[in-house]
RNA sequence: GUGAGUGUAGCUCAAUGGUCAGAGCAUUGGACUGUGGCUCCAAGGGUUGGGGGUUCGAGUCCCCUCACUCACCCCA
């Protein structure tokens, strides 16, 4: 083989194909209802945008982005996520004037340079959302409600909703230090990488795999027993929505995210069907980021959902998902035969009902088969007798039932319409 | 970046170091001249990932390399 894709990336083929449409759609139909609207932002933006957001010290930034110097020695980066490139946008077109608050939705695909594994590759796509300029508790539940709307209607079955608030600037820091006082006589028994992350990120503690680790945080403090008043009534205020709407979750305080702008709500969605990577949609709160970003004080919250993943839930729990056939086939035999159907089938597209022709003057035989493999609900026979008699042969392949209609009156036969 | 596993036909997989590397599925054709699915028959399809070594003889053993997969890390 001369040429292959490039590692963790690939190509999306039918039958998948129709899968991705079926969730780009629904997800596009759900999300305007609750009022979202698309934007498309760019896939390459300058570098330090993701630095500021992400965070210096994230893995993401630190040894996963594709970045690159363009022509006049800038440094671009394809986009990792697309939270920033949102908030970018959002600032740089004053968007923040307009009547609050603005909600958006995207798609599109993803860069960043890791191993590739089950459920994670170098190019992946994700659907995302975000809506700035409102902080109260009630959007957040939305949100979520939203998600779900929009899973349910994919057909998805056993997703876990985890849900947590990981305070703000005012209470973050006491829980941090209360942490690392529980971890501190602890370190040395700690894992390797738990040794690195009690001075770098004391919260990634919490959700490490190791049995060690896993032990050795029995009884450690939790997030949510240190939340400031404020943080603490947006919690309880979300969660009693969250009940209101009958949504079940499960409140996981070892739940951090990745990410260093996420404020108060954080929240992720599982499923038993993916590997190790099990998150098939994440997201939250980022109060300040706007801010930081040099926009006016805006509240925000968003997610994304990894559009791979989805996939590969849908086909666990549904497979045979939405795969079109055509409606009718048309196998004709000699050459005015075929020249009639090449006219019918252009008669029957023109309605948006889809035609297939049999080719290279295949056999009969061979044409039926092959119309029975596409799964064809009706096929057409035309040869010299039809032509003679302005009569063809219809075959219900379902059933096998069989019948002649005339051939000027082929597209008002009800079994294309049925 | 680290670790483990796997590379044989389009796909899923066989083949004790020993004849010409096989099977099922898929594809194409035939049995059935213009009627699909089921059945039967046949055909096409291979640099055994690549390179080197050991051996009378390597798909099989050894080394190198590449690719893929899974996991760690991290994340959607």
């Amino acid at each position: 083989m001369k040429y292959s894709a490039l590692k963790g990336v690939h190509d999306i083929l039918p039958p998948d194909i129709y899968i991705w449409q079926k969730a780009e759609s629904t997800a596009k139909e759900i999300f305007s209802a609750y009022g979202f609207q698309e934007i498309r932002v760019p896939i390459i933006e300058s570098t330090d945008i993701f630095v500021r957001s992400i965070g210096e010290t994230t893995d993401i930034v630190e040894k996963e982005m594709y970045t690159f110097p363009d022509r006049a020695d800038r440094s671009i980066t394809l986009r990792p996520e697309g939270t920033a490139p949102v908030v970018r946008s959002y600032i740089e077109n004053h968007l923040y004037n307009l009547p609050s608050p603005q909600k958006f939705f995207y798609s599109g695909p993803m860069f960043r340079y890791e191993r590739p594994q089950k459920g994670r590759f170098r190019q992946f796509y994700q659907i995302g959302v975000e809506a700035f300029g409102a902080a109260e508790p009630k959007l957040d539940a939305e949100i979520i409600s939203m998600l779900k709307i929009f899973f349910e209607r994919l057909q998805m079955k056993e997703l876990k909703f985890e849900v947590n608030s990981i305070g703000c600037e005012k209470c973050r820091p006491d829980y941090k230090k209360a942490l690392m006082n529980f971890f501190s006589s602890k370190v040395t028994d700690l894992c390797p990488d738990c040794n690195r992350r009690y001075i770098n990120n004391p919260l990634r503690i919490l959700d490490c795999k190791s049995s060690i680790c896993t032990e050795l945080r029995k009884g450690s403090p939790k997030i949510t027993d240190y939340l400031c008043n404020e943080c603490k009534s947006h919690f309880e205020e979300f969660l009693s929505l969250l009940n209101i709407l009958h949504i079940t979750y499960n409140i996981n305080p070892h739940m951090v995210r990745g990410l260093d702008y996420y404020t108060r709500t954080t929240f992720e969605i599982t499923s038993e069907y993916l590997g190790a990577q099990k998150t098939v949609a994440a997201g939250g709160r980022y109060d300040k980021l706007v801010e930081e970003f040099g926009g006016p004080p805006t509240s925000a919250i968003g997610f994304a959902i990894g559009m791979e993943r989805l996939v590969e839930i849908i086909k666990n729990v549904n497979p045979g998902f939405c795969i079109p056939a055509p409606k009718v086939f048309i196998a004709a035999i000699g050459k005015k035969a075929n020249a009639e159907g090449l006219l019918i089938a252009e008669q029957l597209r023109a309605k948006d009902i889809q035609a297939e022709l049999g080719y290279d003057s295949a056999s009969l035989k061979s044409q039926l088969r092959r119309a029975d493999k596409l799964g064809s609900n009706y096929v057409f026979i035309i040869g010299d007798d039809e032509l003679k008699s302005g009569m063809v042969k219809w075959k219900n392949l379902k059933d096998g039932s069989q019948g002649e209609i005339g051939i000027a009156s082929i597209s008002e036969f009800e079994g294309l319409y049925r």
